[in-house]
DNA sequence: TTGTACGCGTTATCAC
DNA sequence: GTGATAACGCGTACAA
């Protein structure tokens, strides 16, 4: 492997000079030394060795996105659709950016912190992070960290997220502009500083505003999986009253509707669907799924973006982008 | 932070002991220093500093997942549901051995070549590699590689993969076996040494059986995405006499039955699909599809295992893991 | 059973 | 303009 002293060496300078070329402080270097350790450097394919900087510079250019395994599950993680997309974005723009991306489950607080000294770990994103013990732990370490889809708000971290609240609303009152006044809400398990909660929210004012009462028996929650959502289904069709089901994840909706078809309920005819995230996914089920859209590849960047300003200037100015969202109308809603 | 020297002072011994008792290398250590270091380990939360491991000892612990971006295209990686489930199988069991995992993109050799010496990394994964000008750098590196789902033999690398030849006669011959005999064959384009090859030879090894003639006309090539999966549908719905289709991916199975019925055509009524992968997605679209089942999560485990072997013996006994495929059966096909 | 000293590749400080 | 040299945290050969 080459080295800086082997580029030295065959410079005829010290390894002082290569380094300084390397980093542009050519101030006081001759163009011809310059020129011909570059010429080296391109020949000889150096590439510096991350280990020694981040030995030495306290800087690892390493990122982490983490993944908070809550019980023993597996998988979690990169399972969904929009989350895959996301860290695609992440890593796009972190190399655009000179940083390298690390995957890592951690089980516990041990296991990041341990993680965290490890690798001298410069930035750390977090999904669907909620107030736990957890939590307690991140915002006691000083590394930069962005939430992706949190309510929590605390200074040294910064939040990228997207207009749940409207997002609810929008779905919840073009049902109801739909003639729709029985809407199930359905949901994962709906925890506090979380984006569900928001949503819910959303769907309760659309509700206000067209003085239809809120009903706690319109709540449905279940986990993300095929099983899991026949299940809803089953419990949804079992109030007669429901003609229409506002999902809050689009996997959920397609669950739902699938199950709603396996007990010979058509979608849009008997029910209708609203769901969210609009993935790919949407465009494939049939009915292709009305839903709220968000972009996950903008999502990416502006993570990414929060992250350099803070790794770079220091100085933070915003604490919070919130991406918008809006109604993609496809077939999965009947006016009624 | 805590350093092996901290420790050492704190135990009043000297370093080495340290580092000896970290790797078990305690047969000349008294029991209770083993004991206090082992304590002073635990309270202080210490983590070994991995830069300076992999400076000194030519091991970083690093794998990484590359991606090789072809063209200049976005997001690709990680976008289709198996990679990313694959992705979270392949972190959870290189944890379990101590090891870390990086996602990269890379543009071209140099980039690959850069990354691989910046970081020291230990091995690499690589998905669906085919025979260009890239593989020729990566014969020529001395880090152990597993490829995922690749025909390339080469005695530096491992490969993990599947029985396509298999999969792609089963699900013809399902298909015949209800009677079809003009069978479209769908896939991205067909590159030489890649799996989609080698369930054409199994498509063409079914229809031989059969007695039927096999026909350039009835193969069909497209992309990843909505549109294109639409034109896909068209061309295929063109061809009167077609009557059931093999797609060789779920994602473009799915796609494919949204196009036909996008033009009113009804699957299974109409045209018959079959898939490969066995997705969540296949059991959310309607009709649910019947597909070649693999087992992902096992895919990541024995590409790590593979990796692990290299890492740890450098014995390398077999070079190659097919995992078993089988049909699962559901409503996407019709007898005729 | 424990300690000393050196080197890994890099950066930064200070001297020439 | 350029060059020595210490330091980062760790592993290891060798010495005691």
């Amino acid at each position: 492997m080459t080295t800086i002293k082997d580029i030295a060496k065959e410079a005829g300078v010290s390894y002082t000079t290569v380094s300084n070329v390397i980093h542009g402080r050519t101030s006081r270097v001759s163009s011809q030394t310059i020129a011909q350790i570059n010429e080296i450097i391109k020949r000889s394919g150096y590439a510096p060795n991350m280990s020694a900087r981040s030995l030495v510079s306290n800087s690892s250019k390493v990122i982490g996105i983490i993944n908070h395994l809550v019980p023993k599950a597996s998988g979690g993680f990169i399972a969904d659709p929009f989350h895959s997309a996301f860290i695609g974005a992440v890593e796009e723009t972190l190399r655009e950016n000179g940083y390298y991306l690390m995957l890592r489950t951690v089980e516990d607080s041990m296991d990041l912190l341990s993680f965290l000294r490890n690798w001298n770990i410069d930035g750390m994103f977090f999904t669907g992070l909620f107030e736990d013990e957890f939590f307690d732990t991140l915002s006691s370490v000083d590394v930069p960290i962005v939430l992706i889809d949190s309510y929590i708000n605390h200074p040294n971290m910064q939040n990228v997220g997207l207009e749940d609240y409207k997002g609810g609303y929008l779905a919840t009152k073009y049902l109801i502009e739909n003639g729709h006044r029985n809407i199930a809400f359905a949901s994962p398990p709906i925890r506090s500083h979380g984006v569900v909660e928001e949503r819910l929210r959303g769907y309760r004012q659309a509700l206000d505003e067209f003085h239809i009462p809120y009903q706690e028996q319109f709540l449905f929650q279940g986990e993300f999986d095929v099983q899991s959502d026949m299940l809803l289904s089953r419990q949804i069709a079992a109030h007669k009253e429901i003609t229409a089901v506002f999902a809050t994840a689009d996997i959920l909706a397609a669950g739902i509707i699938a199950g709603l078809h396996d007990i010979g309920l058509n979608v849009p005819n008997d029910i209708s669907v609203v769901g969210f995230d609009d993935v790919t996914l949407c465009q494939l089920i049939s009915p292709t799924l009305t839903t709220i859209h968000q972009d996950t590849v903008e999502k990416g960047k502006a993570a990414v973006e929060f992250m350099m300003n803070r790794l770079n200037n220091n100085r933070v100015e915003e604490h919070q982008k919130i991406l918008p969202v809006h109604l993609i109308e496809r077939k999965s809603v009947k006016r009624i």
